[in-house]
RNA sequence: GCGGGUGUAGCUCAAUGGUAGAGCGGCGGCUUCCCAAGCCGUAGACGCGGGUUCGAUUCCCGUCACCCGCUCCA
């Protein structure tokens, strides 16, 4: 992973892709006049004939071309317990700490574990803020540290819940803080906030009367009790026996308890929005299997909203808490996931170089071992290298059994294949019955449109009619993915030339191919405006069409013209859009 | 969430403690036979809230959003 991208892009490209995406019409910031909301898009006219194109593109590979992948579409809000099976509400939440002096955030469960009685050295970035730094723990924990070039020193793992500052020469530590056993990864500062879970997944509460009315009646009820903790426990019995609850009256904090009546009180009204499309494919194996005819090794393919509270959303549409995933869970015979992982990364990899003017942009990376999601054995991202570096597009992953093993467990229903004609390898005996395991091409739609805008954003240099330098710009969309097919131009404004454009442009709408007509403006502002918004045709009606029936064919990249027969045009269009 | 930066028409920018201009773009009209031509007209902005002040777009505070970094992952 690089942090500096070698992508050859033009100077400030997400600006003025973010910049032309809002003057276009291809994306807004969500609810703008309000204020707009924090990394949430709304996809103009033109995003959200991109986005359909892209999404529309995948579904025909994934689904329509092949006879043993089938779709689903299911709702968001699934049963609770999904999430529990799964993993999600319980590992779906990372504790993040804050640094207190180099102010990183990172994963507690990640972070270096030094030895007790080892030295804790603060390795900073440079001298100067080894200085900074130190003022810093001076005068907020009172110990003078010290310093020799970038590093800090004098502090000492005490024991497993402490560290301290060990003055040089001084045998004993001269003050010391309570310490959880790690650093922070980068500069090694044991001085850290609290631990602090961050669950990914939205909450919502289902069913129309408010959980709050009960949470409110019950509170003012409890808080009026002398003793909490044994109104607590008479109101709800058993469960006051078991989890947060009975670690809560443990620990007699008022706080804590309170936390934990309120989040059994709302209990049962508690539901998630979906965190990744996957799940239902693994909920309704069983339901897909007996309905489709299908058996392994086959898929079932899904496109659709998902839901994560991220921690940090960055780069435009890139990550953002809202996005839409397009996702297929392929079932397959224990035994066979490595060929099918390879299979697919081909498939997915040539999938996303054939609508690409730069392939060589996507490359994989296959993640080290502890960096694998809690249902994964093995994975591999389809990187696509944006302008701020290699980030992910894709996901491939090699989910085992796990998923289908789980939902089995905690449902109670089998969710098994029967191979009536095979022999179970480890009795050697007909039929074998096994639980199939799953590779899972799921690939980020929304990334998807920002991926092929950034590879489609071309700048050119062109020197005007009149002489002038200046920048063209042109989306070299594939054209199968372009918002606009077809722009049909009356060259000018008269001789009936827009009434043969507005005929020409029906006859493309009756085929089903998007067509505009653009009557404003002279001519080269219009072929540069359709060449912005990536439209890869431009049909000119002229003198001579009124004459012989002929228009002007352009191409936006090339920008040359051809004469064709208006009564072949569509065909010829249709023909390009099929190649 | 933390640290740093930013916030003026659709876009790119300007000016100002006395309520804001331009270029491009938009819309309407005229003109125009091929790559952002010209003419006329027209609409449109100080992110939001509070404070200081006689008066705030300008100073202060808060908030919201965006950008960079940390973390995350489709």
């Amino acid at each position: 992973m690089s942090d500096q991208s070698s992508a050859n892009y033009p100077a400030d490209v997400m600006k003025k892709l973010i910049s032309l995406c809002k003057q276009r019409g291809f994306v807004f910031q969500s609810s703008e006049i309000y204020g707009g909301l924090k990394s949430a898009y709304d996809y103009g006219p033109l995003g959200a004939e991109l986005k359909r194109n892209l999404m529309a593109e995948w579904w025909r590979d994934m689904v329509h071309s092949r006879d043993n992948v089938v779709g689903i579409d299911a709702s968001i809000i699934m049963h609770p317990q999904v999430w529990r099976s799964s993993g999600h509400a319980a590992g779906f939440a990372d504790p993040l700490v804050d640094c207190l002096v180099s102010k990183e955030r990172f994963r507690a469960d990640k972070a270096p574990r030094p030895a007790v009685g080892a030295e804790l050295p603060i390795t900073c970035p440079d001298k100067g803020v080894a200085k900074d730094w130190a003022e810093q723990i001076e005068k907020r924990f009172g110990v003078a540290l010290e310093r020799d070039g970038n590093i800090l020193s004098g502090l000492k793992a005490v024991s497993a819940t402490e560290f301290g500052f060990v003055p040089k020469g001084a045998a004993a530590p001269a003050q010391v803080w309570p310490w959880r056993g790690y650093v922070e990864p980068t500069f090694g500062s044991p001085f850290l906030g609290d631990e602090r879970q961050f669950n990914l997944m939205f909450r919502t509460a289902l069913g129309s009367v408010d959980p709050m009315n009960e949470v409110a009646a019950e509170l003012a009820r409890l808080t009026a009790e002398p003793d909490l903790a044994a109104a607590v426990k008479s109101r709800f019995g058993r469960a006051a026996d078991e989890g947060a609850l009975k670690t809560a009256i443990e620990s007699g904090d008022r706080g804590r308890i309170l936390r934990a009546a309120i989040e059994l009180l709302t209990a049962p009204a508690m539901a998630y929005l979906r965190p990744e499309t996957a799940q239902a494919m693994f909920v309704q194996f069983k339901n897909v299997l007996e309905s489709s005819g299908q058996k392994p090794p086959f898929g079932i393919a899904q496109m659709g909203k998902s839901f994560r509270n991220e921690i940090t959303v960055e780069h435009f549409i890139f990550r953002s808490c809202e996005f839409e995933q397009m996702e297929m869970e392929f079932f397959c015979e224990p035994g066979t996931q490595k060929e099918w992982m390879q299979y697919w990364k081909d498939q997915r990899m040539q999938w996303w170089k054939r609508y690409a003017n730069h392939p060589e942009r996507f490359a994989f990376r296959q993640h080290a071992k502890d960096e694998l999601a809690h249902y994964a054995d093995d994975c591999y991202d389809v990187d696509f290298e944006y302008p701020w570096g290699y980030g992910e597009l894709e996901g491939i992953a090699s989910r085992t059994d796990y998923d289908l093993k789980q939902h089995e467990k905690n449902s109670g229903v089998k969710l098994r294949y029967t191979d009536q004609e095979k022999a179970d390898p480890a009795t050697g005996k007909k039929p074998w019955q096994y639980t199939p395991y799953v590779i899972e091409p799921a690939a980020g739609a929304t990334r998807g449109v920002l991926v092929y805008l950034l590879d489609a954003y071309h700048e050119e240099e062109r020197t005007t009619a009149a002489g002038e330098k200046e920048v063209r710009t042109v989306l070299k969309l594939h054209p199968r993915l372009a918002p606009i097919k077809v722009a049909v131009l009356p060259l000018v404004k008269k001789d009936g030339m827009p009434e043969k454009a507005d005929a020409i442009a029906a006859l493309f709408r009756a085929r089903g191919i998007l067509a505009k007509v653009d009557e404003k403006a002279s001519i080269g502002k219009r072929y540069a405006k359709h060449d912005e918004i990536g439209t890869p045709w431009a049909i000119t009606v002229d003198g001579q069409t009124l004459e012989d029936g002929t228009v002007t064919l352009r191409d936006r990249d090339t920008t040359e013209q051809v004469r064709v027969a208006v009564d072949a045009v569509v065909d010829l269009i249709a023909r390009k859009l099929q190649a």
